[in-house]
DNA sequence: TTTATATTAGTAATCATTACTAATTTTATC
DNA sequence: GATAAAATTAGTAATGATTACTAATATAAA
């Protein structure tokens, strides 16, 4: 049996949201942590990414991987795509129309079964292009 | 000018290459460690990372980052694709036809430039199905 | 063989992330 | 509004993967 925990308040997390929600380059924890640090000067970081890891499990934030050795993250919990600059290395979202037939192909010569897919687009972004 | 450094042969090295080579499951540094430590009892966990750095600068094997955590090499550098179980983690090849075409869908609505793609597929293994 | 240099084992350092703990906030109840 | 239980925090310590350092060893060319 699974103790509920309930969860209460607290302005850091709402700051966190808020942060995440303003943004659109789905920040690192640390980036998170330091731009916060400019409102709650005593904001910790482990505060961040308990939030974080709080908020994943809620379904209220998506946790990023994109290989760059630093997890990010996106207030967008709805699938979608993200495109990463190779210049800048910033973690765009990319508007793709659906790819899932791929897991169709994907399946064809495939002895196991595939329930989904994740897939990062590489390039230089708009703002690097301009450079 | 890039003081090119001279490469000499070392048995680890070649441990290394051929345990890779041996395998389908695209094994982690670590992994790879436990494994060649049967034969050379010595060898270090710096060494395995040391020469799969190198190898990967020679491109004899590539680095996959699948978003366990975990960095995995393959001796496979031509480019494929990868697929992950759910269940047992493990990284295994997965023939597709080519994809690249989702660059372009990609590219559509987006003011960047888009170069190529990386994707996973996520599902159960064959293996993993008949348990 | 000798000699120069790449490589190694072993260990220490780094970096992102997680765990721990006493003090503080939040929130429900009086 | 005061009280009390429980969640949350700041600060710090611990972890785990990876990288850096160094003196000793292995390789390869002369």
């Amino acid at each position: 049996m699974a103790a509920e925990k309930t969860i209460k308040y607290s302005r850091q997390r709402e700051a966190i949201v808020n942060f995440l929600k303003g943004r659109k380059d789905h920040p690192t924890a640390d980036f998170i942590y330091r731009h916060i640090r400019e409102d709650y000067p005593n904001i910790s970081l482990g505060t961040v990414y308990r939030n974080l890891a709080l908020l994943e499990e809620l379904g209220m934030v998506a946790k990023i991987s994109c290989n760059d050795g630093n997890e990010h993250y996106d207030p967008n919990v709805e699938p979608h795509y993200h495109f990463i600059c190779r210049d800048c290395g910033s973690v765009l979202d990319i508007e793709v129309s659906n790819l899932d037939f791929i897991n169709t192909l994907a399946e064809k010569d495939f002895e196991g079964k595939i329930y989904g897919h994740n897939a990062y687009f590489y390039g230089i972004c708009k703002d690097c292009l301009k450079k």
